[in-house]
DNA sequence: TCTGGGGTCCTAGGACCC
DNA sequence: TCTGGGGTCCTAGGACCC
């Protein structure tokens, strides 16, 4: 029996978040920027016709998205995330097996359905998650989940398709390759965009016809399986339950830059904290913490950056023993007369959190009354909105944060920022 | 003045061991 | 002075994704 790969993308999902809590900007240009305000990450396809780019930095394009009256919002994450979940609960109805591959994205298996009633079917799914949660989605069908991404790119290209194409339906697949840009193509970033125009490879089409020693050479064997992809082999399976991270990142940039060396202490312990309770939300445990801070990318002198691992004692999931180990780290590579622009912290060496008998009466070992205080935390956290309770040593002020000036509403997890209905 | 954040996988090369 | 071969593990860097 062969596979079957559906696809559904939301369509330009932050944007139409937005406009699903203020309609007023249904037809109106909007754009969502990144965080602290620094890149474009989604854009309503009226500000696609414009012409501003994915990730293009907000400062460069300031003035013309003024111009084009664009309606730009600060990225609100709470609010995505929890949009994401309503459209994920939807596709749950269709088929109990789903692999959400991100935010806005996932994978449903449909083996063994036949092939003229698919096409049909993904457009209930459109129009079922439409319908239930105010997200526009676009549907791709393929016997790989690499084919299936054409698909759902192809549907949005081509207003023929009305959302849904279904490549298994299609008497030429190679035709709709033949219209993709090699640069759409899942796996071919614009590293390897630049480097196959310099062979004459424009379309995903001219890449599905590269002989495998040449590509393996070129791209590597991720490459090489996903070309297999375009030819109709799958290489990439299904993954209902997601894997646990083997790594765990909090990072961001300052609003303003930072000297001093207090300030770079309470933002590393901010991210320690929120990298811990990443970390027992996946039930793990990590034997090492690293930071790292750095000045500006763009700056001309002065720039530093560094990095320092701190390992710990016992493999532990305690926000205050990975606070002090990111705080430790910090003095290590801070150097005094920089201006900061950036500070992260990320945990490894992470395992399953399984209390071991052999460690218990280790001074450090991450035992019972440990895992109860985080756990009483965490609730509270939960329950009031995260930072509700915070480590003094994350400091009060926090005049480090990043810009967010355009941020809308918490619509969806904040009761006093429910939309209130006008009568 | 101002250019995101959080991940994964692959490969090459160095350290180390026998 | 010259200078093995094979294996493993780790890390850094580069590519990608959203």
């Amino acid at each position: 029996m062969n596979k079957i790969f559906v696809l559904i993308d939301c369509n330009n999902f932050f944007v139409s978040c937005e406009r699903f809590f203020n309609p007023k900007l249904r037809e109106k240009p909007v754009c969502v920027l990144s965080n602290n305000d620094g890149c474009v990450v989604s854009r309503s396809q009226e500000v696609k016709d414009i012409g501003v780019p994915m990730g293009a930095p907000y400062f460069k394009y300031e003035k013309i998205l003024k111009y084009h009256k664009v309606h730009v919002f600060s990225s609100n994450f709470s609010l995505y995330g929890d949009m994401s979940n309503r459209v994920m609960k939807t596709l749950a109805h269709f088929t109990p097996e789903i692999e959400f591959y991100s935010i806005d994205e996932a994978f449903l298996p449909f083996d063994g359905f036949e092939k003229r009633d698919l096409t049909e079917y993904g457009r209930e799914i459109k129009r079922t998650v439409y319908k239930w949660t105010g997200i526009p989605v676009s549907v791709g069908i393929g016997s790989t989940k690499t084919l299936a991404k054409v698909g759902t790119e192809r549907a949005k290209k081509e207003l023929a398709f009305d959302g849904v194409c279904n490549l298994l339906a299609e008497s030429d697949i190679d035709k709709e390759l033949e219209k993709l840009p090699v640069s759409d193509v899942w796996g071919v970033g614009r590293r390897y965009t630049a480097m196959l125009k310099g062979f004459g490879i424009n379309t995903a089409r001219d890449l599905k016809y590269q002989k495998d020693e040449w590509i393996k050479r070129k791209m590597t064997i991720a490459g090489l399986n996903m070309v297999h992809e375009l030819r109709g082999k799958p290489r990439f399976e299904l993954s209902e339950t997601p894997e646990p991270k083997k790594q765990i990142l909090c990072s961001r940039s300052f609003g303003k830059k930072v000297a001093e060396l207090k300030k770079l202490k309470e933002a590393a312990a901010t991210h320690a904290t929120h990298a811990a309770e990443k970390l027992r939300e996946q039930h793990s445990v990590a034997e090492m913490v690293s930071v790292f801070v750095a000045t500006g990318k763009h700056e001309k002198n002065f720039r530093y950056s560094n990095v320092a691992t701190v390992p710990l004692s016992e493999p532990t999931a305690d926000s205050r023993e990975i606070i002090k180990a990111a705080v430790t780290g910090l003095e290590q590579i801070y150097k005094k007369g920089y201006w900061y622009k950036k500070v992260g912290v990320f945990l490894t060496r992470l395992s399953f959190d399984t209390p071991m008998q052999q460690t218990l009466f280790a001074k450090d070992h991450y035992g019972k009354k440990k895992r109860n205080l985080m756990k009483a935390i965490d609730s509270i956290n939960n329950e009031f909105g995260s930072d509700t309770m915070q480590f003094a040593a994350s400091g009060t002020h926090k005049s480090w944060k990043g810009k967010s000036e355009k941020k809308s509403k918490r619509y969806t997890t904040r009761w006093d920022e429910l939309l209130v209905a006008k009568g």
